[in-house]
DNA sequence: AGTCGTTACGATGCCCGTAAGGATA
DNA sequence: TATCCTTACGGGCATCGTAACGACT
């Protein structure tokens, strides 16, 4: 048995069980993988794989458990070397994070300055997708970081820590009847055409439960994944605009007038999360810390040593979160 | 890097920085282990040992960190061709326990008769030592289970449940005073040469912590590591002996009198323990029922799902244990 | 002088890639 | 027919063992 067999299985588990596409994920040959397989299989004494004829089909009861411990050890590998650049040059080193628009758009920009300034030598990578695509990501290690409000908490092997917790504004142009009201309630907003966020994003579901529980059927006429979308369409006149407050400009958006709904809202709450498994480099520990300040390392190892989500999940509400 | 420079950097560590006896630990060439330690910490950019000229002087920090990941690595590795086997055939297998004098003389003898009947494929190895030689077996991974009174606590990485509860008898001579009392003092005890078990064996520190609390000193005139060669001494009229009423056999011992005394000591706790990481076989799980029924497969579970020693000890002590 | 680690070198064997073969849908 | 896995074969390279060397105690 050796690590180059692991990560053979691993990758054919990750292809869905065709070794051909295994051998491109990796960069090697059908054959290599397809034999590695076999010495494996050989040497264990039995099927990771069910075939019918010389396809495979599904993995084995024992292949559940094997994938799931090879996984487990490759997994602490990846830490291993990541202990050794971290002891060669704690300043130097790779950053990936997903994230969604909203975040890098309005929230990581203040936090990512200050962290280049900080760690000039960390190379930075973003990735952009939605809530779903980002914990995936993570998940599979092909990020540091999942930054996203929501979807990070289906996940098991994610260890999610909550940074913030935000509500929502009403977007409408001057001249729009809601502006000059001072104090907004469900109905007011369902007698008008609303843009917003699309299932999924930001938050959009704890927006559908307020009408929802209100007895209230809002017209959802535009969503977008974004608020500078939603922004350029209700600036069309195509209806009142629900974002995160984050999200407002005063001084970009000035043509627009911004009115408070967080007393119509559930709060939604931002949360960071990482793989458990993950070897975290001081510089990670730093980034957790300028996004989120009430997350400095020894709170952050706390979160780590939890034995399962329920346990983190109260060491969360135990949190005093700012508000944005 | 692979699998086996892991291995080479742990024999290392094991054989205290002494390359030639890892060499004779791995049965392979010193060169060899030589060669892939420089390969391997070449990858790294790092030096795991720290040298003054040629000699390896200690572990340094990274090297730390990484002795102690390799070693996950290595035990996951371990688990996993345990895995395979346990598919492979569920009733074949070995199993080794770490045990005292005690145990495997009085208590194991019927547990280990029904584990052969039930299991008989399984080859059975009985290791006996002293209670810090059981634990440090265990650690290594030398063997499977350890079961002592003592010093298991003492290894955070033993995951310890207790099994049952016991106290001690006092055991003479049919000619002895003491034979025809009804309850014993410390004081009447106090007042003989005493023959008992050495310290740091079969709850030996429980005994001499009563004496003391009462302000007495015993006459300790001859001191064993087990009741056979205690019961011999006695008979010999040496003095008067203290050992685990769980080693008192009536029918055997019928020129001795055996008086109870678990009104004068704390109660002991003998216990089963085995490394967190270890995967564990079905006769594995088996073979802890049979050795305490309230250890059952679920129970044993929440034991090695626990985060750590404290919560370990608690989940214990929410346990009833049997009183031997 | 003895112990211990490094370097050099040669042989074995492992692992990969190319190419061809056979099964399945 | 296209896709996919297996087998066969050859080359390159990694790893190991022997042997010789150098350093430290």
């Amino acid at each position: 048995m050796n690590l180059q067999q692991l990560r053979f299985i691993r990758a054919i588990s990750d292809a869905e069980l065709n070794i051909s596409r295994a051998a491109e994920l990796l960069h090697t040959s059908q054959p290599a993988i397809s034999k590695q397989l076999k010495l494996l299989e050989d040497e264990l004494g039995l099927s990771i794989f069910e075939r019918n004829g010389r396809q495979l089909r599904q993995v084995t009861a024992a292949g559940q458990e094997i994938l799931h411990t090879a996984r487990a050890i490759l997994e602490r590998v990846d830490a291993l070397r990541q202990i050794a650049l971290e002891h060669k040059d704690k300043g130097k080193g790779a950053l990936s994070i997903a994230t969604t628009h909203t975040q890098s758009r309005y929230v990581l920009p203040p936090v990512i300055g200050n962290f280049i300034a900080r760690y000039p030598e960390v190379a930075l990578h973003m990735h952009q997708g939605s809530p779903m695509q980002i914990s995936e990501l993570a998940v599979r290690g092909e990020v540091d970081f999942a930054i996203a409000t929501e979807a990070l908490e289906l996940f098991e092997d994610l260890v999610m820590m909550p940074c913030f917790r935000w509500n929502r504004s009403i977007l409408v142009r001057r001249d729009h009847p809601l502006a000059q009201m001072q104090r907004l309630s469900l109905q007011d907003l369902a007698r008008f055409p609303i843009v917003t966020y699309v299932p999924g994003y930001t938050g959009r579901a704890k927006l559908d439960q307020a009408f929802n529980y209100a007895g209230l059927t809002p017209r959802v006429v535009f969503t977008a994944a974004d608020a500078d979308v939603i922004k350029t369409y209700v600036r069309l006149g195509l209806g009142i605009g629900i974002i995160a407050s984050l999200a407002v400009e005063p001084e970009r958006d000035h043509d627009l007038v911004a009115l408070a709904a967080s007393h119509l809202f559930e709060w939604s709450t931002t949360s960071i999360g990482f793989r458990q498994s993950a070897y975290l480099r001081t510089y990670m520990y730093d980034f957790i810390a300028m996004f989120a300040p009430h997350l400095d390392r020894a709170c952050v190892d706390r979160f780590v040593a939890a034995p399962n989500a329920q346990a983190r999940q109260q060491l969360g509400q135990a949190l005093e979160l700012p508000t944005l």
